[in-house]
DNA sequence: AATGAATGAGGATTCATTCAT
DNA sequence: AATGAATGAATCCTCATTCAT
């Protein structure tokens, strides 16, 4: 009986959960047009109607969903804080492309929306944007660790490098499916990465002298 | 008279041209699904039923729209066939970056399609994917011409890396605008494939010995 | 806690009073069908499923507000009963004025609904004309004591002509707003149903001779 | 054959004037928010999407029923130019009485959205008010034609009363039906109004000296 | 006395498409 | 070569109402 009575108090989150994980299976696979709110209402047995009550409109429901999924993604990896540089651009580089590879959904939806440009922007494009605005700085930051000497134009370029490579392999990774080896190609991205610096470093120097 | 007939006659290809033009701006900005038939006809002026005297239908449509846009864009690059392996890599690497900045449209769209995940896929989708595939070739054959002793796996990975930072510099540039200098970091991408050329052959060289 | 308690059992009521609040602003301002309970429920506070703790149903709420609103709009006016008949008629004038001035949404809201002609009658509409009835009853006995010689044909004529005119003036006070100088207007009025009396009992006298 | 092609020909206008029909009914009978393109779709016969190739919008398709009906509703009365001043009057109040009789929609529709009070503000209530203002402009024309001493004020306070009084016994027509004799109250309206002239003659008179 | 959650029916509007001309 | 008109299915969202708590 307790139970049965905290089920109840609790089914509007347990419903809320439903519709969140049905639109996020959804949206992933078909971007913001092709999510229709009776197709996530068929996913999650809720009617349409019901997915009002919880959310203000389709916009509302969508960032939502970025919401959710940039907080799970965010708890699968974290800046390792020991070792030499090299080797913690080595593990966040590994600890990235996993998570790439365990939840694809939240980058998939969110390069969909970043790569559109509708007059009136969704409100999860702005949510998306920000999200990868924070990463871009960490990743600057990281950067700015490993070669203390770049100047900020130099560090916010090869932050920008490490993203794009991470965003192409991503995109390798889907249209290709199990021919792509995303862990050896990561690998690779963080050497190259790594070089970029060196070089940056080298021509800065140069410019110095 | 005669100039008149003519000038019908000619009106096919112009119209057809006008439509092309519409859904190439509005697809390229909104993907496939938030491509309307009632958009492109608002937006080149032509009734919606004149589109279907021109394409069968919307899928029909759009396949047109990569069709063209794909005609458009390769006509805007050739690979360079003098100078070192070196040079021409650099050279085509220019073209490429230079040929994004001018006609993003067939890109954006492409990548659109790429992402999305829908049950029954557009024939835009297909072909899209068929040009990529084409282009990895090429690219996989500037590798083997640069270096001739990688293996068949290390060349794939090479031409996956390279079209991957393509891909993600592209985005990087789409979302960051004119605070990315997609030139400069089209440069350092084209120097690190030349690194990552030498890495992959060292470390061939390695397993050999 | 009996402060509490007390405060409780008064919130009933207090609760009421908003919801009623609401819905006549409401409905004052978008009749029936636009009344919708989630409107009056975002208006006065309170969820849509408190207004069914109140009140039966929609029908019910409205008629509830046409039943408030006209114990309201009876209590700014009564019939003075001394003077001659032509002041009592004049100052029962100048109170309707007022009256209609001070809470015009019963009228509105009244109007509205009379004009109305849905196959299911609301409630509220039958309770709005019963009290039209009535007044009109009234208006009757005024002009039989002002013109005791009329017959019955004529004084329906002149009770039905004196609340036309209220009426009309108050939708033209509605519609002009301040250039309508409403007290002016009713004075007129009142003055000419007096002549009206005066001349049906003339031709009433012709009649008879 | 030729009569077909015509008639395919025409079908636009006759399918516009199909579901106008409708919309007048239905709308005369409910008001604005009563009015559902469900019901006026199964009403003319034609699909709910039908109505939107005639109309861009529900609001569109009531302006336009305001609209046609304004025409008919004028068509059926005008200004007389022979005889005396009162006779004219008296004439008028006839055309406008059997108008009133013979085309209710109009007036019931627009009284309607005259009452409303809605945030934006239907276009067909728009239009109303400025049929109404014309209406007004006329009658304050004809008073002056009666009684050229009047002032401003005094004019349009007669417009006002006359046109007041022709609302108010619609309505009453519309509440009351067959127990109301409409024309004979019309009757004795313009004579009230003619007489509040000349009332407002004297009164202006008496100022003066 | 009140409310969070749910729900089926219906609201306006847009969709891709067809067809006669 | 083109188009005005039509159409059924689908779109997003609001409706009045209920019910367990």
């Amino acid at each position: 009986m307790a139970d049965t009575s905290r089920r109840r108090r609790a089914n509007g989150e347990a419903s809320r959960a439903k519709i969140l994980d049905a639109a996020t299976e959804i949206a992933s696979e078909r971007g913001y047009e092709g999510t229709s709110i009776n197709l996530v209402s068929k996913r999650c047995g809720l009617p349409a109607s019901s997915i009002y009550w919880h959310f203000a409109d389709k916009d509302d429901l969508i960032a939502a969903v970025i919401e959710r999924s940039f907080g799970q993604w965010l708890s699968a990896w974290s800046m390792p804080d020991d070792g030499t540089p090299r080797d913690r651009v080595a593990e966040m580089t590994v600890q990235v492309a996993k998570a790439l590879l365990e939840s694809p959904d939240f980058l998939r939806l969110g390069l969909m929306l970043a790569l559109e440009r509708r007059p009136v922007e969704p409100r999860a494009r702005e949510m998306y944007l920000q999200v990868r605005a924070q990463a871009q700085i960490q990743l600057r930051e990281a950067a700015m660790d490993m070669s203390p000497d770049l100047d900020a134009a130099a560090l916010d370029q090869l932050a920008t490098y490490a993203m794009a490579g991470a965003d192409g392999l991503f995109i390798a990774k889907e249209i290709g499916g199990d021919s792509v080896d995303l862990l050896a190609l990561f690998d690779l991205h963080g050497r190259m990465v790594i070089d970029a610096a060196l070089r940056l470093a080298e021509s800065t120097r140069d410019e110095d002298s």
